[in-house]
RNA sequence: GUGUUGCC
């Protein structure tokens, strides 16, 4: 079954799939939640959310209930959407349904309110995650960096570069690129350009990401000469 | 090989 519904998923049948699944729990049987969540993810994915929470109330009557990975699944359509406001309601709702959160709902919402521009609500998620005993990883990090880039506060930014090092993580090339991200949309292509060579030094390799943001943000602070010179 | 991070 989980192969049936994957194979029909990526062809675009996803009708099919999701007759097949109801199918066989209607037999009696209750499916892997891997099943469900890769189903649930693919119309998430393609902009049918609406059919994803419509599946999921149907299938409670089957005694199949939404586990952390498909909250997840929700929660990180509804900040792709910039629906912060859905997200922190549907997070809650999940903990009162007896979910315990872990570092990638976490992870999640930091990064919607780092989409929106809300850092510092990210921040406050960031607290409430160590709180709640969850360790923060590369990507929380690199989310937290991101996301004070963003708005300008590269500072900010580098602070969590220090904490991330306390606590054993390396920078990696997201890393690099998001802080480069936030000195060329604060008027430091230069210093982006010397982050470039820091990071080489340190080993990590740029990539296309990283280029195509240094482009950018030179071309835009009329840095051409030093644009070309990447080449 | 069910979910989370970077440019345009």
């Amino acid at each position: 079954l989980d192969l049936l519904v994957r194979a029909f998923c990526i062809a675009g049948k996803d009708e099919a799939a999701q007759d097949i699944f109801k199918e066989i729990i209607t037999s009696g049987v209750i499916p892997d939640m891997t099943t469900l969540n890769f189903l649930i993810r693919y119309w998430c994915k393609n902009r049918k959310i609406n059919k994803a929470y419509a599946f999921i109330e149907e299938m409670k009557a089957f005694d199949c209930k939404p586990d952390l990975v498909t909250y997840s699944i929700m929660i990180d359509a509804l900040c792709d959407r910039k629906n912060m406001v859905g997200a922190k309601a549907l997070f809650d709702w999940m903990k009162e349904a007896g979910c315990k959160p872990d570092r990638y709902v976490y992870n999640t919402l930091m990064k919607g309110y780092c989409k929106i521009d809300k850092a510092n609500e990210a921040k406050q998620v960031f607290e409430t995650m160590k709180e709640d005993g969850c360790v923060p990883d590369v990507v929380t990090f690199n989310t937290l960096i991101f996301g004070f880039s963003k708005v300008g506060k590269v500072n900010e930014a580098k602070k969590f570069l220090k904490l991330m090092v306390e606590a054993g993580h390396s920078p990696d090339v997201v890393t690099y690129t998001s802080l480069m991200n936030g000195m060329c949309r604060n008027d430091k292509a230069i210093e982006a350009l010397r982050l470039l060579d820091e990071m080489e030094e340190h080993g990590c390799k740029p990539d296309s990401w990283t280029y195509n943001t240094l482009l950018f943000g030179l071309s835009k602070s009329h840095h051409l000469y030093q644009a070309g010179k990447l080449f």
